[in-house]
DNA sequence: ATAGGGACATACTAATTGGTTTGTCAATAG
DNA sequence: CTATTGACAAACCAATTAGTATGTCCCTAT
């Protein structure tokens, strides 16, 4: 029999290894910024090295990249797509993922807003590769969105002649809206009345 | 008589000079975030040195404060708060003010959003000292906006239960919002798109 | 006439930071 | 058994950048 798991092994699992700086390059993005987030601080929390991370990444931009293919969107999947998808009361569950927002496990929202639009306002103007990968995401939730907008109204719960696409939109930009009111206030309650204005317009859509 | 304006006169004007400083450190500001702002680039587009712009500003956040405080204030009060302020039809004048949104004399906002905005998502959680100068700008606008709501409640212009706070509240958030959705798509038409949602939700508040 | 200070210019500094180079070690292929 | 390569570590580098120290010029008060 082999040594195997044997005292303080040497961990070399090139996946997890990548996942890790993933996820705290993530959170120094989310909250510092893409210009914000410094390399250094990435490797000091992780406890790896530039070596470590060079290989994985082949400089800064790639990194930040590769963040909001993996990270972001699948934030976005777990907390907007997924719920929405097969919802059998698609306008609950729009509502719903809307309400449950300001009470979120790590209070981060308030403080830090929506990772997702963060990034877009600051880096969408700057960088074409990010805009393009944000506007992805933006896009693949638009489209769930307006799915369920359009089963809504064929169970007859909207009006016929609202337009899902628009609707979508709007939804879309005001509730990052809310989100960002909401941060630079510091407020769960404006989080809250903000919200609260969104789901009346959603309710003004009805028959 | 004295010689007056001879030859390439030494301009020595202060208050002048500040103001350039102020209205490069702006639009830098805009295009790149305040973190993203360099000095250097400042000086360069005013043609000015280190010794001009730190004889007018202690460091570089006080310079961001100061942009804040005097410049985009003033932006906000020439573009919300003058228009609603005596408007005879508040209303009106809220919705005319979002319509001409996409159709400004330079088309920055779709590339680089709203310059409030932005440095609000940006600077927020890192800087009190910048929450509290743009939570100010925010609450002034907010108030104007709610005044204008009251105002076309006593004409009856809108519903008498309709909670003018709150609704100031979210037709910031959901401006706010568009204006962020259209940046990120780099698309007037989504602006206008999504305004339009803005301006049926204030429809929706009438009789 | 002159002393002082406001309004800058010029040159320099120190620290940060993204990125590179070289080295090490273990697993695997041949 | 050995050569190679993947997965990192450690040390180093070059450029950027906010901030400083010093110097100059002109206007104004005395």
């Amino acid at each position: 029999m082999e040594s195997t798991d044997n005292v303080t092994r040497i961990e070399r699992n090139p996946d997890v290894t990548r996942q890790r700086i993933l996820e705290a390059a993530f959170l120094e993005i989310y909250r510092n910024g893409f210009q914000g987030m410094r390399l250094d601080e990435v490797l000091a929390t992780t406890g790896l090295t530039k070596g470590a991370l060079y290989h994985h990444f082949p400089n800064k931009r790639a990194l930040g990249y590769a963040v909001v293919d993996e990270i972001i969107l699948s934030t976005v999947e777990g907390m907007w797509l997924r719920p929405l998808k097969n919802a059998a009361d698609p306008l609950q569950a729009l509502v719903s993922a809307i309400e449950q927002l300001p009470d979120l496990k790590p209070p981060e929202i308030i403080q830090y807003g929506c990772p997702l639009n963060n990034l877009a306002q600051e880096m969408s103007p700057l960088d074409e590769g990010f805009r393009k990968r944000l506007d992805y995401i933006f896009r693949v939730w638009h489209d769930v969105t307006e799915e369920a907008l359009e089963r809504a109204k064929q169970q007859g719960r909207i009006r016929n002649d609202v337009d899902c696409d628009a609707t979508a939109t709007f939804v879309q930009a005001a509730l990052e809206g809310c989100i960002g009111i909401a941060k630079n206030a510091q407020s769960k309650e404006r989080l809250r009345i903000c919200n609260h204005g969104l789901i009346d317009y959603i309710h003004s859509l009805s028959v």
